[in-house]
RNA sequence: GCCGAAGUGGUGGAAUUGGUAGACACGCACGACUCAAAAUCGUGUGGGCUAGCCCCAUGAGGGUUCGACUCCCUCCUUCGGCACCA
């Protein structure tokens, strides 16, 4: 006999699951199959924090939870290594990244083993080796192929700090997610994969997915699909003519003027030549401005062109503008104004003096104050007056069809993924350019493109990688015509490697294809995805997109990766995000040392709820860490004497597996804990063998450790992971004594213990005779009698 | 500005087809043990007063209901997302 000391038993579990290989992937057809997986991490030089550990914890919950329940489970790692933190260091210490990373990897395993996670490291993996960045760079010669990556010049959103490229998506605000700079435009000719093409089939089918609808929510904006018709305007005294988008047909006879976006094609060519000067000045200076500054200048801008467009409902000469609150990258570049009806087209027409025409009532008929953005009945419209916005849409719409001047058009926020970055530390694009042939794909069977070493990690910021200076990687051959050719020397996003590593798990080792068909049918897709929100869109949106191409060319058989998604919260230190720069960082090391990784796993799941964000307290794991330490002082008490189950004890015990069961399914994981302190605070002085047994089982997933030396004390030779996860009894389940509250007027009063099956009147007979209840009831008349069964009985007084 | 989530004791939080608000834990107080402390164990702990068979109380105000943390309306605060997307 002695106290808990999780110093001796969790250093003694985790070699044995590790000598036994229990965390192991085992291959057994006939079981049903469970895939948990957790956002692989970017291992960064700080380490593991708390915070960090919330994720892992859940999903090892649930993995063991699954184990026990009889399923052949999936629970693997690695490391999504490529990215921006290591080629910084590389640049300011000179390290070579991949030395930094696998030092970083050796902290983190180190750290995740800790916590005696279950996972195969068998099956380890890492998006920066040859072998894995081989199938990365292999699906992309398969988009290229599919005519789904294409080089195109074009404005894109340049970190100068970074000094590389960055897609839509890592632009937050106007600034680069990652450093906070202000992002400028900058042309260049930039690799872009086609995701766009894909914009309906990845809205649609987000109504499959078991997914916080916050997520939901974030992607279906993001994407951002729109209705609407593509207008034709043509251009007086010109062959020309302006096509733009808008999802308000009914509002075009208050269209008084258009607008083209300052780097709009048809701008030089329809200005007035006395206006050219002013023309071309407006221009200059709103392509030097920033997104930033774009956006955040108060008053409207622009500049007439001297041209007119005709306003295809009624003929009209309207004037042609050319501002910059029009984006070149939406629709067609070019709107028509209402500005009776929009916001921003008022703020313009107020600023210029042009005309604003009203078109729009409301219901009622009356005229609204303007602008009015709402839908109503149309005036001024000539033989559409009257019509509601919705019936005019659509007569209108079909008139101009008819002669060719609209058509129905269908618009997205979402954008094609601007896919090349000028740094080192990626996968290269497996292009070669050759001056006869153009861009030719390197052959599969040359891949992977390594990437080679460098003496210089310094981004060039010409939008050349550091790669461009290796003449004797760049300088290779055509492989089809055999001249000598260049490499491309962009690499990939850090996201490319993420998108597909989830299949990966199933056959890590495979050199032939990207996973054994056979491996990828049955393990995928994930069933459980473990992760933090802020991968809502990018990640999340991104691999869903591989996912459906990989399903277009046969890899996979489903359009969805991840079945069902959970976002742990965040933990916080004083009410902020840890993180190293703010210093209030919590590291799990020093806490697995004095109170053991159980308790620190317990006290990340009662924190508070998994999907909210908790204040980590200190003392909170000391009160998990005493509630160990009183479970195992009962069960060495129990060991010494122990006593026969009696029906309590029995009906306890199936509670408990009821609650537990029930908590876990429904991620509760917060009140698991709970419940088993309640029945440890319940338990007396001593719990029968089976009440022990069925504590110990239920525990393993949360306290594996001390879960494994219990279940040894019980006297079983083999791992608790080998038993079988308990099914409550449904007849244990039943409570025949229950408390019924009394209420007077919906005022509790009192309570009474009756038989669960009581009648009303039995209810009602014993609770008028209680009293606090008589007192209220004094010189009161009973008008009516709620009796809701096992609950309440409420008197209504008069 | 638009969209969404949240607001419960000193603290983290529990409670949902509307049915005893505050489980569990932290903290605190008192007691036991001890020379003493720590640890441990036990008891108490939403607020108020006139101390009861009382009143008030789930961000504020209203509503529906026999009964509202829970449903509806208005507002406040905090957080998250989007933001000149026509």
């Amino acid at each position: 006999m002695g106290g808990y000391n999780h110093r001796e038993i969790e250093p003694k579990w985790q070699n044995y699951w590790d000598e036994n290989q229990l965390h192991m992937t085992t291959n057994d057809p006939s079981k049903p199959k469970f895939y948990c997986l957790d956002m692989f991490p970017y291992p960064s030089g700080s380490g593991l924090h708390v915070g960090h550990w919330r994720g892992y914890v859940l999903s090892d919950v649930w993995s063991r939870y699954k184990t026990l329940q009889g399923y052949q489970v999936l629970h693997p790692m690695g490391w999504d290594a490529f990215g921006l933190p290591a080629e910084n260091d590389a640049i300011a210490k000179g390290i070579h990244p991949r030395i930094s990373t696998e030092r970083n990897i050796i902290n983190f395993k180190r750290q995740l083993q800790e916590i005696g996670a279950m996972y195969d490291w068998s099956r380890e993996i890492d998006t920066t080796d040859p072998k894995y960045y081989k199938w990365t760079q292999w699906i992309f010669l398969q988009m290229y192929k599919h005519g789904l990556a294409y080089r195109k010049e074009m404005p894109i959103n340049f970190c100068p700090s970074c000094l590389t490229g960055l897609a839509n998506e890592e632009v937050v605000g106007g600034v680069c997610e990652r450093c906070g700079t202000q992002v400028e435009k900058k042309m260049l000719k930039q690799w872009m994969l086609k995701i766009t093409e894909y914009a309906d089939r990845l809205l649609d089918s987000l109504k499959t997915l078991d997914w916080p609808e916050k997520v939901l929510k974030m992607q279906e904006s993001w994407i951002g699909r729109s209705e609407g018709a593509d207008v034709k305007f043509s251009i007086a005294d010109s062959t020309k003519s302006i096509t733009v988008f808008t999802t308000r047909v009914d509002t075009l006879f208050g269209a008084t003027y258009l607008v083209l976006a300052p780097e709009h094609e048809l701008v030089n060519e329809i200005t007035n030549s006395d206006r050219t000067a002013a023309v071309q000045d407006y221009i200059n200076e709103a392509l030097t401005k920033s997104a930033v500054e774009r956006m955040a200048s108060k008053e409207k801008t622009g500049v007439f062109t001297g041209a007119y467009g005709i306003n295809p409902v009624n003929g009209e000469k309207i004037p042609i503008w050319v501002s910059d609150y029009v984006l070149i990258d939406y629709g067609s570049g070019a709107i028509m104004a209402v500005p009776a009806h929009d916001e921003r087209d008022f703020e313009f027409a107020d600023r210029f003096n042009i005309s604003i025409i009203p078109v729009i009532a409301t219901d009622d008929g009356n005229i609204p104050e303007l602008p009015y953005e709402e839908e109503g009945r149309l005036i001024n419209s000539d033989l559409y007056n009257n019509l509601s916005s919705d019936k005019a849409r659509k007569v209108i719409l079909k008139d101009l069809e008819k002669k060719g001047l609209a058509k129905r058009a269908v618009q997205y926020k979402m954008r094609d993924w601007v896919f090349s970055r000028q740094r080192y530390w990626g996968e290269p694009i497996p292009i070669i350019h050759c001056p006869a042939c153009g861009e030719v794909p390197v052959p599969e069977s040359e891949l992977p493109v390594m990437l080679p070493d460098v003496e210089n990690y310094q981004p060039t910021g010409t939008g050349e990688s550091p790669l461009a200076a290796i003449d004797d990687w760049v300088n290779t051959t055509c492989p089809l015509c055999g001249e000598n050719a260049k490499r491309e020397t962009n690499t990939m996003p850090q996201w490319a490697g993420s998108c597909w590593y989830f299949l990966r798990y199933v056959d890590p080792d495979n050199d032939k294809e990207l996973a054994d068909p056979q491996k990828i049918k049955y393990w995928t897709p994930v069933d459980l995805y473990v992760g933090g929100v802020e991968h809502a869109v990018l990640h999340l949106l991104y691999s869903r997109f591989y996912t459906m191409f990989l399903k277009d060319i046969g890899i996979v058989d489903y359009e969805e990766p991840f079945t069902r998604l959970f976002n742990q919260g965040m933990i916080t230190k004083d009410s902020i995000k840890m993180s190293k720069s703010k210093g209030n960082v919590v590291n799990p090391d020093e806490l697995v040392q004095h109170y053991g990784a159980d308790s620190l796993r317990l006290y990340e799941l009662f924190i508070g709820p998994p999907e909210v964000d908790s204040e980590w307290m200190d003392s909170g794991i000391e009160g998990v860490y005493r509630f160990i330490q009183r479970l195992w002082n009962l069960f060495e008490r129990s060991l010494e004497q122990l006593p026969q189950p009696t029906q309590e004890s029995e009906k306890r015990r199936n509670r408990l597996i009821a609650t537990i069961t029930e908590r876990i399914e429904s991620f509760k994981l917060n009140t698991v804990v709970s419940a088993f302190m309640e029945f440890i605070n319940d338990a007396g002085e001593r719990l029968d063998k089976k009440s022990l047994e069925t504590l110990v089982v239920l525990l393993a997933p949360m306290t594996p450790h001390l879960a494994e030396e219990l279940w040894r004390k019980l006297g079983y030779e083999q791992s608790v992971f080998q038993a079988k996860w308990p099914k409550a009894d449904p007849k244990m389940l039943v409570v025949d004594e229950v408390i019924v509250a009394v209420q007077v007027n919906g005022k509790t009063r009192a309570t009474v213990k009756v038989a669960v099956d009581a009648e009303e009147s039995q209810v009602s007979d014993a609770a008028v005779n209680i009293p606090s209840v008589k007192n209220s009831l004094a010189g009161k008349q009973v008008v009516k009698t709620i009796f809701v069964p096992g609950r309440i009985i409420n008197f209504v007084v008069r």
